[in-house]
This record gives structure tokens, C-alpha cells and sequence, in this order.
DNA sequence: AAAACGGGGGC
DNA sequence: GCCCCAGTTTT
């Protein structure tokens, strides 16, 4: 019979700040210009940080703004968006996406959650990635990696991203919003993998863990 | 809520 | 060749 566990605000620190102590950044936020930090967001979408890197480099050398961007030649973006995942939907909605904010935002980047998500290419999780790394705003960014961890932890037992948005809006402190996605990424890369058992004897936080605490790894 | 979308890189 | 991967959009 499994230890019942309940998540409290002080036990969702307890984990946080045994992630921060093990990986790089430490749960700091590092800004970024809006649009660079809208762009390789887009970019980063189901792409590994390398080849984010990468690419978002290629982009920002031809493409240095929004007015660039929206100038586009589609083709020719196209070829500098390669390595990164779904460039042929990417291309065409960044191109929409910069001609649109030319127009309506005069080249800005909004400051706004509703704003962001009526932006094609823009759903939830790159959304509040803008807000907290262009503006420093406190939000939760759940990308995969998250919604996996915080299952497994026990945090919450939920089926959408948006689900594990609002449930950690309850029991994680605010403070720790904005740089929590980070850590939950470098995590899931390195200790807490997505297929294959994750790397439970080399957990930082198994101590706390619902899945950690299993005597057979299953998949969840 | 589940399926479609779609390709480069690592093994 | 096979499988995985910082989601978004459509059904």
C-alpha cells in the first residue's frame, strides 16, 4: 500500500528547489527580446534546444525583425527552418504571424495571453513562454515534459497540458512559476524520460516521487 | 478528447 | 530503416 502523499505549496518547493540545485539556471529566467524570444519559441515547438539553437540562429541573421519577417520569402524561410520540426506549417503561420502583428501591433509583441493564443502557430504553451521570457510575467508554461513530470510526482493527475496548467496554478508558489519550465525540461531530458523507465536511481527528487516511491517502473 | 500534421537527426 | 521529439490545429 503506497504512502498517501498530499501536495502542499511547501512540498511542490521542497522538489523545486532540489531541481534547481541540480540543473542549469538554477529556476532563474533569463528575458530575452519579445520578438527573438516569439520567434525561437515558435521554432523550439517539438524540437530539441540544439537544433532550436540552430535554426533560431539562421532565422534571426536573415530575418532580423518583425518587418523582415513578414517580408519573407516563404520558400527561402522554409530552407533556414529546416531542423526544425513541422517547417512546412511553421513557415507559411510565422510569416502570417509577423504580417499580422505588423499591422495590428506595429511591428510589437503583445503583451497579452488572448492576444498571443488568436495568433496562428500560438496555442498555450508557447503563449505563456512569451509572456514570462519577453516580459517577465509570473505564468506556468506546461510544455510535454512538464505535464509528464508533474504526474509522476503526484502533483496531479490530469489528461491535457491546460489541465496541468490550472492545477499547478493551485499548488505551486508563484514564485516559482515563470522558472519552473526549465527545470522540468532539463529534468525530463536528462533523468525523467518520456518512453523508455526513466532514471529513477539517479533521481534528484525520487524521495518525493509517486512514480519514483514503484518497485517496478510501468509507463505512465 | 483524439487524430492529423510531417521531417531531421541519432542509433 | 526505425523511433523520438520545448505543440498546434482540426475533427
Amino acid at each position: 500500500m503506497a504512502i498517501e502523499t498530499m501536495v502542499t505549496p511547501g512540498g511542490v518547493r521542497a522538489v523545486m528547489e532540489g531541481l534547481a540545485a541540480t540543473y542549469r539556471g538554477r529556476g532563474s529566467v533569463e528575458l530575452g527580446e519579445p520578438y527573438r524570444v516569439l520567434v525561437s519559441t515558435v521554432i523550439s515547438q517539438r524540437t530539441r534546444e540544439e537544433q532550436t539553437t540552430a535554426v533560431s540562429q539562421r532565422v534571426f541573421a536573415r530575418y532580423p525583425d518583425m518587418a523582415s519577417l513578414a517580408a519573407a520569402d516563404e520558400k527561402e524561410l522554409l530552407v533556414l527552418l529546416a531542423g526544425s520540426e513541422y517547417r512546412e506549417a511553421k513557415g507559411p503561420r510565422l510569416i502570417a504571424m509577423a504580417t499580422i502583428l505588423l499591422e495590428k501591433y506595429g511591428g510589437r509583441v503583445p503583451d497579452d495571453i488572448d492576444a498571443l493564443l488568436a495568433l496562428p502557430g500560438i496555442g498555450r504553451k508557447t503563449a505563456n513562454c512569451v509572456l514570462i521570457y519577453a516580459f517577465n510575467r509570473e505564468a506556468i508554461c506546461v510544455d510535454t515534459h512538464m505535464h509528464k513530470i508533474a504526474n509522476r510526482l503526484g502533483w496531479v493527475t490530469t489528461k491535457t497540458p491546460e489541465q496541468t496548467e490550472k492545477a499547478l496554478e493551485v499548488v505551486m508558489p508563484r514564485d516559482l512559476w515563470a522558472g519552473s519550465n526549465r527545470l522540468f525540461l532539463q529534468h525530463g531530458r536528462a533523468i525523467c524520460l518520456s518512453g523508455a523507465p526513466p532514471l529513477c536511481s539517479r533521481c534528484p527528487v525520487r524521495p518525493w516521487c509517486a512514480y519514483g516511491q514503484e518497485p517496478t517502473a510501468r509507463k505512465r
